[in-house]
DNA sequence: GTGGCTGACATACGTGGCGTATGCAATGTG
DNA sequence: CACATTGCATACGCCACGTATGTCAGCCAC
């Protein structure tokens, strides 16, 4: 029983944000009995309080830790591309497929923005829009793409690939409709690019 | 006293839906109590499921009213365009624009996707992105801007405004953060171009 | 026009879920 | 070895949704 506090506490916090990931991918944030996910987690709405405050503060730290591993997938992405812009393309493509996973889809861009309000305000200062600003930032100083504000053009971007994916997951051919998505997708990004080279 | 039975129950409906509009607007859907806007609209809860049959359904039925409003402001917008590219830059910049609107962003961009899923699939078929489609398809026909699949690009362009928007809304500078998005909207934009040309 | 019927709306009630206050037991500290 | 602290449970009140039921006004047959 090598369990300090300090481990049980950790272990609790893991065991609610768990349960409660499963619970908002399933039905939703505002549908999700708060009674129900304490207890899934072995525990009571007790100990939900005491950690994060209220029903909010448990979706803010879900929404923390889902970002996180959305970060850490697309951080080895880039790295395995030869060029920043192959990165940038693959980092968004790889955005896309990532926002069509339920749970990502429903918990992060559907009742994220719905309770807590714009993304760039949440306290997990949403690293993946952090990732694409680094990326163009350094298209920019490659001199690969034209010099344009990074964030305004950051959130142009996540904003696209997300009302695509919104759309691809509720297609009736989810296959093609990300094949077009795909080609217009470079089609736009290929507006930033200093030489110009027509598709 | 010239009210028919007919004229009373657009007048009550239209009571309602204004009441829910103020409310969703100021408060949000979850924290709007259906009591609360019920009685500001002179009327009862019974009026209310009577008409809309639960919360979903009144949020629809002010969903599409504001889809409307939004269609017919920008009908105008292309109309007024010499070409059809200057109409669908305007356009655009008229649905960022309107995306700032604190009931419209609320309502039609925050709570309907949370509560009522893709907006492709809202009965109100989102007339807004019906209109880009056009104009895309359009500028397709006439030579202008590369073949590409209409709805994935319009979703694409769509989504990123409204992301946009997001981020111009809470911004700390909304005026130079907006001059900013159409400088990157026009690049990203010049894109779907068939000429090249450099900004 | 009058009696029945339909439909628009109000009222009353049950249920469930959130938040808070309180209690308890186990751990860390002097 | 007291005692404060803290992680978590239990108990309670409240609010809001949905539904079941009631009522009253307008329309139709005759």
């Amino acid at each position: 029983m090598a369990q300090k506090r300090a481990d049980m506490i950790t272990e609790t916090r893991g065991k609610l944000i768990k349960a409660a990931r499963d619970a908002f991918a399933a039905k939703g944030y505002a549908e999700s009995s708060m009674d129900d996910l304490t207890a899934k987690a072995g525990l009571t709405r007790g100990a939900l309080y005491h950690h994060f405050g209220d029903k909010k503060g448990l979706l803010q730290a879900v929404i923390a830790q889902i970002d996180e591993e959305m970060m850490a997938r697309l951080s080895v992405i880039i790295a395995q591309a030869s060029t920043t812009w192959d990165g940038f393309i693959d980092e968004s493509i790889a955005y896309i497929k990532m926002s069509l996973e339920p749970e990502i889809q429903r918990i992060v861009f559907l009742d994220g923005p719905s309770v807590l309000g714009d993304p760039s305000q949440w306290p997990s200062q949403n690293a993946c829009i952090r990732s694409t600003q680094r990326s163009i930032q350094k298209l920019i100083d490659e001199g690969t793409i034209r010099t344009v504000n990074t964030e305004a053009t950051a959130r142009l971007i996540m904003g696209a690939l997300l009302g695509a994916s919104l759309w691809i997951a509720n297609a009736e051919d989810p296959q093609t409709a990300s094949e077009q998505v795909a080609e217009g997708f470079v089609a736009l990004a290929s507006g930033l690019l200093l030489e110009n080279k027509t598709a």
